[in-house]
DNA sequence: ATTAATGTTCAGAA
DNA sequence: TTTCTGAACATTAA
């Protein structure tokens, strides 16, 4: 489930393959399954990119952002199962577009893969789409979240703060996984209304994001049990073994030893935490 | 052999 | 206005 460090990882794996490069052609591949949703259709898409010129390969939020010379920029959400390779699909039954590029080396396509088929590709204007979004979690430079940000938008809703942070309005870029493993490290209850946040928990939560997702980035993001989550080179990440509480339930607290993980639903997704570490 | 759970986003309802 | 629910899917565990 690509969240922003498995988005990062899929961002840098492509980018060398397709900045500087014009795209030769883009294919649908001949999957028996059910045809992606694309934006425009897949003729108007494929005949609008070819021949362009890639000019960046960036992250916004959760969805890999490849812009062309053109102004016009492919914005691809993987959701729940998408991967960006290289090479070596998991299987060639789930392959379900290719981007051929000129330019010679084993390594002249791209390809966007989807077991469920739940991910959404768009050739549009990549900041009209982001600015439907709230700040970045890890954004740099302009797109930084400072602190005070974090104030400001902890004021806007009275929710759960685990089901406020995976609002991707007000913060852009954690999901369901990062958000238990960012509040643990932030000793905050995912139950605490985040309107009731004091300053030095909002400040401990603005440094844990950071810290987390930085961590889940250096080890190429989380691979879980059912090793779907795969890197350009369909590589597993190495995230999943840092994990303090996610998927742990019933195992001991990695910070107190004494207090078992415990797992609760919030807002239909499973949460997981920390009773003596994470007080209400 | 059904059923539930998994995770992200959005439309539409409360 | 804000918050909640269900649907889009495929696969696996119960």
């Amino acid at each position: 489930m690509p969240e922003l460090p498995e988005v990062e990882t899929m961002v840098r794996g492509i980018r060398e393959t397709m900045v500087g490069r014009h795209i030769r052609e883009l294919r649908q591949c001949p999957c028996s399954c059910r045809p992606l949703t694309l934006s425009p259709a897949f003729d108007e898409m494929a005949q609008r990119c070819r021949g362009r010129e890639v000019i960046a390969v960036r992250r916004i939020a959760k969805r890999v952002v490849i812009d062309l010379k053109s102004g016009d920029s492919f914005v691809i959400e993987p959701r729940m199962t998408g991967l960006m390779l290289l090479t070596d699909p998991p299987d060639r039954e789930h392959l379900r577009l290719e981007w051929r590029m000129t330019g010679g080396g084993p390594s002249a396509s791209v390809w966007f893969w989807d077991r469920r088929g739940l991910g959404v590709v768009r050739l549009c204007d990549a900041e009209e789409l982001a600015r439907r979004l709230g700040g970045d979690a890890l954004g740099k430079d302009a797109l930084l979240m400072t602190e005070l940000d974090w104030r400001e938008v902890c004021q806007r809703t009275a929710r759960p703060i685990k089901v406020a942070l995976l609002d991707q309005k007000l913060v852009a870029g954690i999901g369901n996984l990062y958000a238990s493993e960012i509040l643990h490290e932030s000793r905050i209850s995912p139950l605490r209304p985040t309107n009731k946040l004091t300053n030095p928990q909002i400040a401990r939560l603005h440094s844990a994001t950071q810290h987390v997702l930085n961590e889940a980035i250096k080890y190429e993001g989380s691979t879980l049990g059912d090793g779907t989550y795969r890197n350009a080179l369909n590589e597993s990440g190495g995230y999943q073994n840092s994990h303090r509480v996610y998927d742990r339930e019933e195992l001991l607290c990695p910070t107190c030893q004494q207090s078992k993980i415990i797992r609760i639903v919030q807002a239909q997704r499973s949460t997981f935490y920390c009773r003596k570490c994470q007080p209400k």
